[in-house]
DNA sequence: TCTGGGGTCCTAGGACCC
DNA sequence: TCTGGGGTCCTAGGACCC
């Protein structure tokens, strides 16, 4: 089985948000550099997609909230969607926060004959756990087949596909279909006249192989014709970590870009710490004024989350870099992972070093940096609410939860000392 | 008003070792 | 006295996914 929630952040922030329920929402970057994450149905009706310039999306669907997202909230959830599958079954796979492949006839007591009378089980559990999310449900032999399926009839829909009819149904849709056929791939397919996943039956392996190369070739040959015994794999060992951030203006000042490192480095050593990870490998991503994107690597002699040693490290990767047209965006990552840590003999002299993000936020003062739109906030008198829009130095709270009716508006002054934010994540904090 | 952020996997060349 | 292969590690870039 694979199960896809529909439209998730949007519709988490629909049912936190009673007055945006049946309304367009469209979650994402808020700056005038965001793309939409996920905008919800009501959005897609006017052409809004995922992955979209927010910008286009005001033009396309100028009356719809636009929310700047609240992970805190997305993977609370998701944690509860993926222990309902975890009760179905040992054998699941989690894709993302809103996916998961699940193994449906690894359990025990498995019955392919009243497989729909589980499906539509899992999906009233699920939305009575989460308060109404709803999931589109994929089930086949195999995990090109599910995915495949849970598209069919979305959203809030199930399909089956019937042993013995998957190279049927397969072979009438784009080759763009099939997951790992991108927008590359699909070019040089269309170009030697492959547009169906039939026509990608035809030409050999070997062909397949000298036009995509030995791994794609050799896998797509196999997936065109559903031919596909990858095993659902339960637990998948993280292989890098980073933060990357792309500035509402580009950035040339040495001595910025240094210090924009040093805070990217604190936070993903709090990253590693958080999940006993550290790694040899840092590399130092950055896009140029044109877009242009080189990435400079460095590998250690051992593994290390001291946020110092990836500072200096990234600084130093930043050293030979022409950056006198400025910078959009400057990531920092770690890979090359070991789940433990090197003994650190200067770990005393460290601690600074060792802040999390989440430390840095506990021991702030509760008003954010800045108040962004679709963030939780809390007023002493009014109670809670979320930020419906800010700028000029005021802000603008709409009161009500998950759990009231649709509530008023107020504003008040960004400095106010009785307004403070929920915990949330950002697209753009 | 140009094009996010967090990941995974693959390819290819060079260094280095046996 | 000129030419091996195989394997691993490292770096960089690119395609793809949600």
């Amino acid at each position: 089985m694979h199960l896809d929630l529909d439209a998730f952040f949007a519709s988490v922030e629909q049912r936190d948000k009673p007055s945006l329920r049946g309304k367009p929402v469209i979650v994402g970057g808020i700056g005038p550099r965001g793309v939409v994450a996920t905008a919800s149905y009501e959005a897609r009706v006017h052409g809004v997609r995922s992955a979209m310039r927010t910008a286009e999306a005001r033009a396309r669907c100028p009356h719809a909230a636009f929310l700047g997202g609240r992970f805190d909230a997305y993977r609370e959830a998701s944690r509860l969607v993926m222990e309902r599958l975890q009760q179905e079954s040992d054998l699941v796979e989690p894709l993302s926060l809103d996916e998961a492949f699940v193994d449906l006839a690894a359990s025990p007591d498995f019955d392919s004959a009243s497989v729909l009378d589980t499906v539509e089980r899992i999906r009233a559990d699920i939305a009575a756990a989460t308060g109404g999310l709803t999931a589109s449900v994929g089930v086949a032999s195999s995990k090109l087949m599910a995915k495949i399926a849970s598209e069919v009839n979305k959203p809030d829909g199930v399909f089956v596909v019937e042993p013995g009819t998957e190279a049927d149904i397969l072979g009438p849709m784009q080759a763009t279909a099939i997951p790992g056929i991108g927008p590359a791939t699909a070019e040089r397919l269309r170009r030697v006249g492959i547009l169906t996943v039939a026509d990608l039956r035809s030409p050999g392996v070997d062909e397949l192989v000298r036009l995509l190369g030995q791994s794609s070739g050799r896998s797509l040959h196999r997936l065109a014709r559903a031919d596909d015994d990858r095993p659902v794999m339960a637990s998948r060992e993280t292989k890098s970590v980073s933060v990357e951030d792309t500035f509402e203006q580009d950035i040339s000042d040495r001595l910025q870009l240094e210090s924009i490192i040093e805070r990217m480095a604190r936070s993903v050593s709090g990253r590693l710490r958080k999940n006993g990870l550290s790694g040899r490998t840092i590399t130092l991503k950055m896009r140029h004024h044109d877009f242009e994107t080189h990435t400079r690597s460095s590998t250690l002699p051992h593994p290390t989350d001291n946020a110092r040693l990836l500072a200096t490290t990234a600084r130093r990767l930043l050293d030979g870099e022409d950056i006198s047209n400025g910078l959009r965006l400057l990531g920092v990552g770690v890979s090359g992972l070991a789940d433990w840590v090197q003994d650190d003999l200067f770990a005393a002299d460290d601690d600074e070093d060792h802040a999390t993000d989440e430390e840095v936020v506990e021991s702030a003062p509760e008003r954010p940096a800045r108040w962004y739109p679709g963030m939780d906030v809390h007023h002493g008198d009014h109670g809670d609410g979320w930020v419906w829009g800010a700028g000029l130095g005021r802000v603008a709270v709409r009161f009500e939860t998950r759990w009231t009716p649709p509530g008023p508006i107020h504003t008040f002054r960004a400095d106010d000392p009785v307004l403070a934010a929920g915990h949330t994540g950002t697209f753009d904090a």
